[in-house]
This record gives structure tokens, C-alpha cells and sequence, in this order.
DNA sequence: GTCTCACATGAATATATTTTCATATATGCT
DNA sequence: AGCATATATGAAAATATATTCATGTGAGAC
């Protein structure tokens, strides 16, 4: 039961909905959604805690980078809801149709490209 | 989008859970959920009055009495959710076992038992 | 019409959530 | 070690939500 609640929570919020359905749509990074929402790192990193209390999403660090996760038990239960709620056969991407447009910004800027933890990598 | 934010905002407070719950196992009055909850009457009235505003309820007069309802929409999206939530295969009953409880109590009562609104009632 | 019952609602208060700002931690590079 | 980048977090301020209390409304009984 808090559990559930504490799931619906995290979802009532329009900017944890949207990280949501972006993570969603691709595993992300705190910097990159940070572009893509276009808000303060602060204000993402403590909704992703909110997000990551209710058990909706995972990070696992590469890197510099933390990269979020949605775990596969989220996935399966609020996904199929979530395109349900969004109409008959809808992707998520019509919820966030802007969102999901500066995130194919995002990564074609790819953010993440060039300091990779790689130390192998030959300079020539 | 509004709409599934205002849904799952709704849904996340634990007293419009418990009677989202119950209205899912049976249509209810107010006095009906009253006594279950065992909550003033204004507060499970305001909260309602969220839970239609969210289209997660209905209600309709009957005589003195209103009762709410689950319309269809919100039961097929959501009574799975929970389902599947709650554990696999367990129905809402498992996460209010109390409540249910009290409703089964309540319904032995008979609320709403002697004044229906039928002018017909011979007196013999 | 008057009374009672069932319910709704406005306004004030109490409580929780969200945002911001400053600062802390961890990683990698040089 | 020192610096820059990526992220987390504590605390205060701003905002939203929930609860209570008093009162309003509408239906039925008489």
C-alpha cells in the first residue's frame, strides 16, 4: 500500500512524469535531462531521488556520468498503463512530443561523447 | 497529459486510495464510506470531490442517497494496475483488508435499508 | 411549510511538497 | 596534488494539499 502510493506520488508530478517518460523512451543521464527538460540540475537530481525512492527508477554510475534506469517491474506495470491513459495505442511519445524533440537534440549533441571512461583508447 | 497527472495525484493519497478501492469492489454512498473510513463526513466529501474531478469517480442521486461509482474507463485502466501492483493475481482486496472488513459490516447494517424512496410501501 | 437526513462547499488552519541556493562528494584529467 | 565536470544533498523559502469547522443545499417524511 505506501508503496503504491509513494509510486502514484512520484508519478503526480508534471517534471517526474516527464523524466519518467523520457527514461522511458531511453536511459538517460542527470546532465542530459537536465538539457532536455531545460531546469536546474538540483531540481532534477531531487526529483530523480523522489523518482528513485518509489522504486521507478535505477542509476548505476559510468563514469562521471549516473545513468537512470527504469527497472523492468516499472516498466512492465505503469508502461502498459501509461499508453493506455495516453489514449488507444499511443506511444508515450505523444505525451511529451516536445520533450522527446529536444532529447534527438540532446543526443545528437552527445553530450557524453569524447571524455569516455576509457583509458585504452589509442590516440592514434 | 493534465488529465493523467490529476489521476495519478488522486490516487496517491492513502484516504482516496481506500475508497477508490472499496468503490471498486462496490458502488457506495457517502454515509456508506463514512462509516467505513470512520471519517468525517466533509473530509471523504472533499476528497471525492478530487476523485471526480480526476474522472477516477461518478456519483449519482438515489433518493436521499448519492453514490459513487467507478466508471468503466477508470476500472479498466487502473483495476489491473493495482492488481499487478499488489502482488501478482491478488485482488484490491489484499491491500485494504481492513476496510473490507468494515464494509462487509457496514453492509450488514443496511445503511440505507428502511427509507428507499418508494411512496408505494403498503403499511401492512 | 417545517423538520430531518445525506451530502456539498467555503474559508481558515495545519501539513506536506517543490524549488532555490549554497555547498558537498566523487570521478577523471593533467 | 589541483582543477574541472557530474551529481547529490541540506536548509530555507515558496507553494500546494489536506483537514476542520461552520454553513449551505436538496430530497423526503409529516
Amino acid at each position: 500500500m505506501k508503496e503504491i502510493i509513494k509510486a502514484f506520488k512520484a508519478l503526480s508530478d508534471p517534471t517526474r512524469l516527464r523524466i519518467f517518460l523520457l527514461l522511458l523512451e531511453k536511459d538517460l543521464c542527470v546532465c542530459e535531462l537536465t538539457y532536455v527538460l531545460d531546469m536546474s540540475q538540483s531540481r532534477v537530481s531531487h526529483q530523480l531521488r523522489l523518482l528513485r525512492d518509489a522504486d521507478l527508477v535505477e542509476d548505476k554510475r559510468d563514469g562521471r556520468w549516473i545513468i537512470y534506469t527504469i527497472p523492468r517491474a516499472a516498466r512492465r506495470g505503469l508502461g502498459p498503463l501509461l499508453r493506455r491513459l495516453s489514449g488507444p495505442d499511443l506511444a508515450e511519445t505523444k505525451l511529451i512530443p516536445r520533450d522527446i524533440g529536444r532529447l534527438d537534440l540532446c543526443l545528437r549533441q552527445n553530450l557524453r561523447k569524447v571524455r569516455r571512461a576509457d583509458p585504452h583508447q589509442p590516440s592514434a
